[in-house]
DNA sequence: GTATAAAATTGTAACGATTACAAATTAGTA
DNA sequence: TACTAATTTGTAATCGTTACAATTTTATAC
């Protein structure tokens, strides 16, 4: 699903996106990272090679790719949203010690859903919270 | 899971709150509504009774309330939380027409989680986005 | 290449949800 | 009844996000 785009440029024409500078480093900065970054991370990484950039503009490419359905949005944090480059469908962990959203594989068409048998599901989330393995090592 | 709770002011007592009216009715209100309500919803329901009521007791009370396990915070909207007084592990389902947040019931122990077997889990999430039945025949 | 129009970017102000904090009220206890 | 602790309340502050107008950049026509 991920990892196929070689070329960003085309990748953002292909899905009628114009590819500014500023849409392809925030896009390539996604694609390059597994923190699952707020707007402020994404904010603070890439002003120090794009000086002039703002953070209304991070705010408006996200939204714009969120729209065009090559990023979602992750809302396991109560306050802060975060984006990911990976639009398929996998879970996410929350670690409480750490603090770090990592990634996890699961299939979720095994699942027997009741109530819902006959509304329209457009998007399906999985997350959950705990204590990733290496907080648990080092407080043993 | 639910439904069992018959006097209000022991179950809270039994959860170390100390059941002040305020507390009472805010948690009464969340047993009673199936809507998991925002904090402004409790707020303007209550506020008809409870003429002096402030919007920070509502925070305060529903804050003490997830510290003491009793009520779950539930994060599928962007902006605003929403809260249930039904703890038990069950997805939501948001329904992206009429925005109403509704309950389903499902077994995520089937699920075959890859990547985190040996993180320790403490809370796990499921919500869907789409359109509901309702909905879907309106629009055919 | 220059002029013009459209699109993208930027900065500031505004907004809304939430929290901090101190004052006021209520409850508990001697 | 007096005193202390807990709870509630109102206001101000904080922080993430959006609105909006100005500026800059890009695209198009001459």
């Amino acid at each position: 699903m991920l990892g196929k785009i070689t070329n960003i440029g085309e990748f953002l024409k292909s899905n009628d996106i114009k590819p500014s500078y500023q849409r392809m480093r925030i896009f390539e900065y996604l694609l390059g990272t597994k923190d699952h970054p707020t707007v402020d991370m994404i904010y603070k990484e890439l002003i120090g090679e794009i000086p002039t950039l703002s953070k209304t503009t991070v705010y408006n490419t996200l939204n714009l790719f969120v729209e065009h359905g090559i990023v979602s949005r992750i809302t396991i944090e109560e306050n802060e949203t975060r984006y990911d480059a990976d639009t398929g469908v996998h879970g996410h962990f929350k670690c409480e010690k750490c603090q770090k959203v990592l990634d996890f594989v699961t299939d979720l068409s095994v699942l027997d859903v009741q109530d819902i048998e006959d509304f329209q599901i457009n998007q399906q989330h999985l997350y959950f919270r705990g204590i990733c393995s290496d907080c648990l090592k080092k407080t043993e």
